[in-house]
DNA sequence: ATGAAGATAGCACGATCGTACTATCTCCAG
DNA sequence: CTGGAGATAGTACGATCGTGCTATCTTCAT
């Protein structure tokens, strides 16, 4: 899901190539661009897509500056499928758990329960990925901006669909704005990640917890 | 008062310089530094600080690069300037319109009021600078990062003791921890900024004006 | 008014950036 | 087992980075 955020992104300057003939791909070649890809998103998370170097990646992963540009035929491909991987390992670690709880309420707080777990066991050093990406390209025209916008616009849509579930079982007050709720739950979970990330204390993730069942209460159905 | 983040980051570094005599300014110099220094501000908080550069910096201004660099003698301190001419326009927008308000629940009422409006009418065309700055150097340790906590720690500080003001004037309810208010209030006021500068919809700030004034409502006295 | 000092431009430096081209190695399908 | 193709290193390129040094204006205190 979240992935698409770097499929749209990808899209952007991949268009008319409707062919798509990937070269079939060596054992050794996948290892080596998945190690150097699982670097590089833990770098990014830390300082930020725009400071990843071909060079600084070559070092802190032992292969050569140009067998690191030959997997990723240039700069703007390396940020996309960084941004991807770390689309996919915010599905596993967020996504995927939030909506294995039962349909309605509970799965709209396991959700966000998700969300602030995976922030805690530090899935990405520098914090929650999409946080830091959103900050980085907020203001910044191009196909990063537009993508960044469509994987907000998907996770706000997600959020929505969960609470009309919910208000549709009588879980969730039927006078409830659900894209003001949605604001709510999101600025708690965005702020405990921002806390947490700046002082790596966990008790703002307690905060955050309790925070989200205070508002949680609040619109529950009498 | 925040511009302390900036002094803070400065000391970092200036340590056992305390004689501090500064070489007399010319006028027409002075006039150039202010000059550059807008032009940097304004880009920092579009692209983050670590993406300003001597030479973009110099051509965006028309002045030469050895010139721009005369006025800064390195990149850090260029960094710390742009940090700390931030803070003054922070000083000047949020806090000095929020404290003009009477003591009490008003004072902390016009605080977030002052933020989302200097939000909203975009004294940064990056969104709110401080916001982008800590997420810009939440997760990498250096005097950028310990001034940012700093500061955190000063809008933290003033804020709980306006909550409590207002506890002592029985117009929040004495039971509410002023920290847990803070994170409530903070959360808001930052996912405004964020949205508002992702979608520059006023709608988002009209959003965060409404939390902010339900909270308010949920923790004043009875 | 004059001279010391700040303001500014020009130029050069080593480092690093992204990108290309080439050569060698190593895997794996036939 | 072999040959074609992917994986990887080496090297070089022009551009730009931050930083110095030098030379030529302007300004302003005396």
């Amino acid at each position: 899901m979240l992935t698409k955020i770097a499929r749209a992104c990808y899209d952007v300057n991949m268009d008319e190539n409707n062919i798509t003939e990937q070269p079939r791909r060596r054992s050794d070649g996948e290892q080596t661009h998945q190690t150097i890809l699982d670097r590089a998103v833990k770098l990014a998370s830390i300082e930020g897509v725009n400071q990843i170097t071909l060079g600084r990646l070559a070092q802190a992963t032992g292969v050569s500056k140009s067998g690191v540009y030959a997997h990723f035929k240039s700069k703007e491909r390396l940020q996309m499928e960084i941004i991807e991987a770390a689309g996919e390992i915010y599905e596993r670690e967020v996504i995927e758990p939030g909506l294995q709880a039962p349909e309605g309420l509970p799965r709209l707080i396991k959700l966000y329960e998700s969300f602030l777990s995976y922030v805690e066991r530090e899935i990405f050093p520098g914090g929650c990925f999409f946080a830091g990406l959103i900050s980085e390209f907020d203001a910044q025209s191009g196909p990063v901006h537009e993508a960044v916008i469509a994987g907000h616009r998907e996770w706000e849509g997600l959020v929505v669909s969960l609470i009309q579930d919910a208000q549709q079982r009588g879980e969730i007050d039927s006078g409830v704005e659900p894209a003001f709720l949605v604001f709510q739950l999101d600025a708690v979970k965005d702020h405990a990640n921002f806390l947490y990330t700046l002082y790596r204390d966990p008790a703002w993730i307690e905060r955050g917890r309790q925070a989200i069942s205070r508002i949680v209460t609040q619109v529950s159905a009498t």
